[in-house]
Order: structure tokens, then C-alpha cells, then sequence
DNA sequence: TGGCATATAGTGAACGTTCACCTTTACCTT
DNA sequence: AAGGTAAAGGTGAACGTTCACTATATGCCA
């Protein structure tokens, strides 16, 4: 054993201060900065902190100077698909020198607010970003605890819409489709509860109505690869769209099994889109035409909204487009008899 | 507003005190199990509790107590794609009543055995989660500080295997192919830096030996669609394989895309499996046969055991198989004319 | 009625830091 | 050489809790 086996406590800064023969205070300033020291003070500190293996108790810190350098997200477990956001997310934070806690949630909207409450005022830590909306009417208790800032990403009834939840990849994916020679389109939705499935649907139908372009309708949807089946078997067969705008890939790779089923070709008979960009996409037979959305970019920038509120540096947001549109093998010209509709 | 706005300070347990009449001590004893009190007593402080909207400070009480009800996940960026495993190492650390702080690191194991250490030693958390393997010569610097569970299922270097390591389901996948009539196979390998890839790989010759087969050889791979395609294009067409086991999902379906350009058929001609049950597979044409790991009872296992070496409550692991074989449409029978090899 | 156990409540210190303020020393200015 | 100033370091309190004791009231028994 390199050391003998010291009383299980960890060393404390005054232990410290009187190995260097300083005071206490000596040895927090150089904890602080190394700053306004003689070099010979800061050398015996140093010796002294290598020697007994010297760490800050960051507890005790915390308590004192009223900062954690923590920050919560708080997230509902149906959102963890999006772990690129969380990456995103963790990245800025540590890059502005704090600490991430995941806090998952489940329950009623009053629940989660309650748990979110919580948090902010426990004083563990300095600021909570919500990526799940708060009951309004509780909001104004906010002030004594922590900073909190609710990510509209996943808002549940609120009108305010947030980066993920920007459906304009559906009008360029509908206009290069109409310029293609598409008339007659389907929507194959996601959960109406999802303010992103909802505001897709939405364009979706006034870029119909823009264009004078024509929809066979808007098959409801889960997210589900079966809701894109199901979507498929149900059209009627006198009035076949010959372009599909699916919610995700995964419902999009279900329209495409779905239209192979009933001897449709994608993209000969039928254009398929997706969102998501799914790693499998560009592998599909066809590869499928998507949405790729800059997840850790909308991490980054709701953690850096929560850096800013709690005092935090300045950080570069993420600025670039928050969805791309990526071409694949899906989506084609329309097959020549129902080009016009 | 509800409250006139007092001075931002949150009320202390003095202030609670002092306003129900009674010690700061007797509000300690309420807040830690409301027992020994005498009801009016209890009542008393019920309502200063609700007047001032009392919550206690964690921060403080962490301090004395030297528990802070937190444990720490240190993962690797890479890793983070596997959000159902922390999902299932949250859900079980909530269930022991613990917060997770999710720490992502970078760069060579010494970097993150360090920040591991320093987290450890910090005092913010009881114990530390490591999915990354942990410079073995730094182990006996751990008792000082926080309980730290190094889990093996993302180990790079040591010889332990884990749960997410457990290759046995290759074994599954070429019994059932060799039954089927399949003597002549292919690996493509993930990332060799993986132990779960290695595993993998290993197995796959051991099987090969054990049953007798023929292996066309293990193309070596990066866990990306290209080294499936890449895989099937370098092959000797004298020589097809008549299986392949891709090392993943992605490399199986870059594998079909590589078969289809050579004009095999999937699984006329070839068949393949993928691995980790990707939602897009079961809508691939063919559907995908592939691996499906409980993610989640991985994760929660491993959050078990640090809950066991801080001293937590003793939870239900989970027990169910950690891998499972879901049989699809890219597995058939052999071509008759290369079915003997 | 004295004595003792038990239930309930109070007192002051301690946890390990930083803050606000004070002291000492050295050097410069005139 | 007196006075002033800045640099370096020291002192004690404070952060909000819980811990280890101590004090008081109540009930029971001999």
C-alpha cells in the first residue's frame, strides 16, 4: 500500500494550510486562482495538497458560495429516444464548466411540474431545464429557487414552437416533389400529442393548399411502423397518391412494406420521405429521402437559453439549419399516367 | 402576487422554528421522520412549513450527513447512442431514491480514470458508474472517496466480459443457419476497439471450429453500413458465403445494399443477420434477423450495483435473458447448388 | 412520596468551505 | 525619516443542516 491506511476521512483545507504552515484562507485563495501568492507559499501549498491527496469538498463549497455548477434536465422518458439532444446538451454545459443531472419524469403535466419545482428549489442545483412543459398556473412560484427554462421542443398544449418542432423541411420537400410533376399526396402523421406531429400535419396541409396540390388525406399515426402499413392498405386503389410524406422514417418504412405488399414500386409507383435520418436510411432498398434535424444543435442551444439564465458565460450558440432535407433513392418523378394528376 | 416578495433568501429551518415555536432541532426530527413528536407539535410546524413554503436545503444537509443521495454515470460520447441502457439505469436509481448525474467523457483512459477519480473524490455524488474501463494501476487510490462501480460492459482492455458483451446469441444465429444447411459464412466485425466486437468475432470462429463450417474470413469493420457493403464487394465470387453475421444492424443492412449490387437476393442467395433490433428492421425488405439486448435490465443491473456498494436499498435485478434472437426474413435456407458447401 | 424509566424537546458544536474585515510587511514618495 | 499605499496573509463568522448531549415533563412502581 503506498500510503498507511489514514482514518477514512478526507483531508480538509485546514489540514492543508497547517502541513504549508499558511492559514486556512492562504490555502483557499490558492484553491480560487494561485493568485496574489509569494511562490514560495504557493510551493509549500502545493506540496502539502500532493501530499495528503487534497481534494475541495465540493459540497462544502457549494453550500458556502450558494453555486453548484450543476444543472438538471428534467426529460420524459419518451423522449430519450432523442439522445443526440442530451449530447448536445451535456456538451455546452461542460463546456461552461457545469454539471448535467438527468432527472426523467413520467405522469401527469401537474406531476412533472411538481418534480421540477422541486429540484429548482432544493438547492442542489442552479438551474433546470424542462424538456417537458409546466402547468401555467404555477409558474409564478418560481423566483425563490433555481433559474428554470421550459424547452418548447416538447411542448404538450402550448402554441410556442421550438426548433424541433419546425415542420419547414415538409414545404421544400413538397415543392421539390411538386416540381417534380407530384400532384396527389398523403400524410401519414405522428401522435397528434406531439406538437412536432402537429405541426407537420399542419403545414403539410397548407402546402397542399398553397400549391393546389391535391391530398388523398392524412392517415393518423403513432410514430409506428404499422400506422405506415396500415396507411398504405387502406388507400383506395382508384385514387393512389404518388407521393407520401411519412412523420418518421420508421412510419415511412413501413409505407414503403406496405406498398410492396400491394405491388406498388417506390420510388416507380410512389415517393416515400421519412424525418429523422435514421442510420439505416441511407442502406435501405430504396435509400430513403429524410429529414436530418441537428439534435445536439437544439441541445445546445436550450442548455445554453438555461447557461444564460442562471449567469452563466456567453457561449457560441449553434447557428446553422436546424433540418436538412436529404435526397435519396425514395423519391423520384411520378410514374408518367397519373403525372397530372 | 401570492406573497409579498420577501427577501430572495429561502427560509431556513430556524425560521420554521421559530414561527411554530419550537427548536431548530425538533424541525430537524419532523423533517427526518415526523416521529417522537407530539401531534399538536407536529401540527405546529406543519403550518410554518406551508406559510414560509419551507424545503429543505440538500445542499446543507448533504454537507453533515455525507450522503447525497446521488450517483454518477460516466460514459463514453461514443456510447451514448445506447439511451435505453441509461434509461434503465435512471428508472432503478430513482426506485432507490437517487438522482443521476450523467457525466460524459472523451479522450484516453487515463483522462477519464482521472475525472472519475476527481468526481469520486468530489463529494457531490456517493458513487460513481463508470462505463468506461478504468486505468487498473489508479484502482487503489478509490477507498478515500465515493463507492465506484467500474461496469465491464464497455470494458476496452480488461478480460472481464459483461451482459452487453455476451456473444452467445452469434452461437444461436449460426446453430439455426448450420441447421438450416448453411456450412460457408461471413463475419463483418464492429470496431475491434469494442469489447462487445471482439466478443463477437471470437465466438464466430469458435462456432465455425466447434460445428465444423467454412468461414470465407472476418472483414474487419467499424460498426458503419460502408464496411457491410465494402464486405460483400471484396468477396471472392468463386467462393460466396452462403450466411453472413453482421457485427450490427447498420453493417447487416449496408451488407444487403452490397449484395444487391453484386445481384444476390437476400436471403435467396444469402442470408444475414444484424444485431441490436433497430425499429426500421422489421420494415427492411427483407426484414432484418437480429439481436434484440434488454437494454434497460443491462443498465438497471449495473445501477444495482453500485446502489449495493453505497450501502442502498436492495432492489429486484432484473433477471429476464439479456439477449434474444428474433428470427426474420433475411434468414433462409441456402441456395440448393452451394447448400453442401 | 421518592426514585427511575421513558417520551419529548432543547442546546451547542460540527461539517468544510468562503466572505468580510483586519494586520503585517515592504516599498515608494516627499 | 515620516507618511502613505499596495501586496500578502490572518482571524473569526457564516452558510443550513444534523449529531451528540442534556433538560424537562410524564407515568409507573415500590
Amino acid at each position: 500500500m503506498p500510503e498507511n491506511s489514514a482514518p477514512t476521512r478526507r483531508p480538509t483545507i485546514k489540514e492543508v494550510a497547517s502541513l504549508a504552515g499558511v492559514s486556512h484562507q492562504t490555502v483557499s485563495r490558492y484553491l480560487k486562482s494561485r493568485q496574489g501568492l509569494l511562490p514560495a507559499t504557493l510551493e509549500r501549498i502545493d506540496g502539502a495538497v500532493e501530499e495528503l491527496g487534497y481534494r475541495p469538498n465540493l459540497m462544502a463549497r457549494s453550500m458556502r458560495t450558494r453555486r453548484t455548477g450543476r444543472l438538471a434536465v428534467v426529460m420524459p422518458v419518451t423522449t430519450f429516444n432523442h439522445a443526440r439532444l442530451l449530447s448536445g446538451a451535456l456538451a455546452a454545459a461542460h463546456e461552461a464548466g457545469h454539471v448535467v443531472e438527468i432527472v426523467s419524469v413520467d405522469g401527469s403535466t401537474a406531476t412533472r411540474t411538481e418534480r421540477v419545482l422541486e429540484l429548482a428549489q432544493s438547492g442542489q442545483v442552479d438551474g433546470v431545464l424542462s424538456l417537458t412543459p409546466m402547468a401555467a398556473s404555477i409558474e409564478h412560484r418560481l423566483p425563490k429557487g433555481a433559474a428554470v427554462v421550459v424547452s418548447p421542443e416538447f411542448d404538450d398544449a402550448m402554441r410556442s414552437v421550438g426548433d424541433l418542432t419546425d415542420p419547414s423541411p415538409v414545404i421544400e420537400l413538397m415543392e421539390r416533389l411538386a416540381d417534380l410533376g407530384h400532384r396527389r399526396f398523403l400524410h401519414v402523421a405522428g401522435d397528434q400529442d406531439f406538437a412536432s406531429a402537429r405541426a407537420r400535419k399542419v403545414t403539410y396541409l397548407e402546402t397542399i393548399e398553397r400549391l393546389g396540390l391535391e391530398s388523398v388525406g392524412v392517415a393518423p399515426g403513432d410514430w409506428s411502423g404499422e400506422s405506415g402499413v396500415e396507411a398504405v392498405r387502406r388507400l383506395d386503389s382508384h385514387r393512389l397518391p404518388t407521393a407520401v410524406i411519412a412523420a418518421n422514417d420508421v412510419v415511412a418504412s413501413g409505407v414503403v412494406r406496405g406498398a410492396r405488399e400491394r405491388g406498388l414500386d417506390v420510388p416507380g409507383d410512389l415517393s416515400v420521405t421519412g424525418w429523422d435520418d435514421n442510420e439505416l436510411c441511407r442502406f435501405l432498398p430504396p435509400s430513403l429521402t429524410t429529414v436530418r434535424v441537428n439534435l445536439e444543435g437544439v441541445g445546445r442551444n436550450a442548455v445554453l437559453r438555461l447557461i444564460k439564465a442562471v449567469g452563466g458565460p456567453e457561449l457560441e450558440p449553434w447557428s446553422g439549419s436546424v433540418a436538412q432535407v436529404i435526397w435519396r433513392e425514395s423519391t423520384a418523378p411520378p410514374p408518367r399516367d397519373r403525372a397530372a394528376g
